[in-house]
DNA sequence: ATAACTTATTATCAAATGATAACAAAGAAG
DNA sequence: CTTCTTTGTTATCATTTGATAATAAGTTAT
């Protein structure tokens, strides 16, 4: 088969609009008493890069130096992220998830987990299998960091 | 090869987290003069779903029925969407973009296909059959609508 | 018919987020 | 040493977004 990248274009397209939606459905239910959606956002980013310095985060999410430093000041008020000094530059200071965010946010993906769980049920071990390796194909190509 | 669904679930999160980056990546050097963000996401919408009423719409993303109303109007305001009454129920009103909506979108996705493109170049054949492959077992299984 | 429900609108207020300026401390470069 | 750059903070204001109440018109059920 002979796929143009045009016609793969579209595919990701698609793909990126399903991935998102599914996130939107895998989380709207969660509780959020405590924390602001943009600081929900910043709390799974870190979830999966950490730790990262302050610039990093600002440049990764594309959010101001003063609004990253006020919002990390804010997680890290309500004892949900932490900040480390740097020991080579002490300009730099890295940002992590402290003990209990680790918690809330383990809380988190066991929620989407129950979801998705109930979305798989019944799907045969072929399909998983095919599935995962789905997902590793498109993690090396298009998605790979 | 056998597949534990809790290992599936990481793998799925993972590739959520990166569809959502790449997502960010392709859009963030986007004009954007005229809209909010919130307008962008309604009209990406739109372009994959259309056309909606305004209550499917405010279900679907998540906002109110009064700001889902009042964020379509502004919208229509701009001449980047329509609405389109309902022939058997007077109540509903479908909205979808307008033409210069779908060329405004269409813009976008220009964009966003040039950084693709550049992402993918030099990538075999093969390679890029693989990964047509892959979103074609995605959006069939977990990511079906 | 009328009561209950659905769909959409307008108005209003509160909260979250974005943008900018001014500042300070540390490091890098000349 | 002093100049320039990087990193982060605080303060402030504007804009965007969320939440709620009140309303109106159309549909459905009783």
């Amino acid at each position: 088969m002979m796929v143009s990248k045009e016609a793969l274009f579209e595919q990701l397209a698609s793909l990126i609009a399903s991935a998102h939606q599914l996130h939107y459905e895998m989380t709207k239910d969660l509780p959020m008493d405590d924390i602001t959606p943009l600081q929900y956002e910043i709390l799974e980013f870190l979830s999966v890069k950490q730790p990262i310095t302050l610039s990093q985060l600002s440049e990764c999410k594309g959010i101001s130096m003063p609004n990253t430093s006020r919002e990390i000041k804010k997680l890290t008020d309500k004892g949900l992220c932490e900040k480390i000094d740097d020991a080579g530059d002490r300009r730099k200071q890295y940002v992590r998830l402290s003990a209990s965010g680790e918690a809330r946010m383990a809380e988190s993906f066991t929620h989407m987990k129950q979801l998705f769980l109930q979305r798989v049920e019944g799907v045969q071990d072929a399909e998983l299998t095919q599935m995962s390796e789905a997902i590793g194909v498109l993690r090396a190509t298009v998605l790979r960091d």
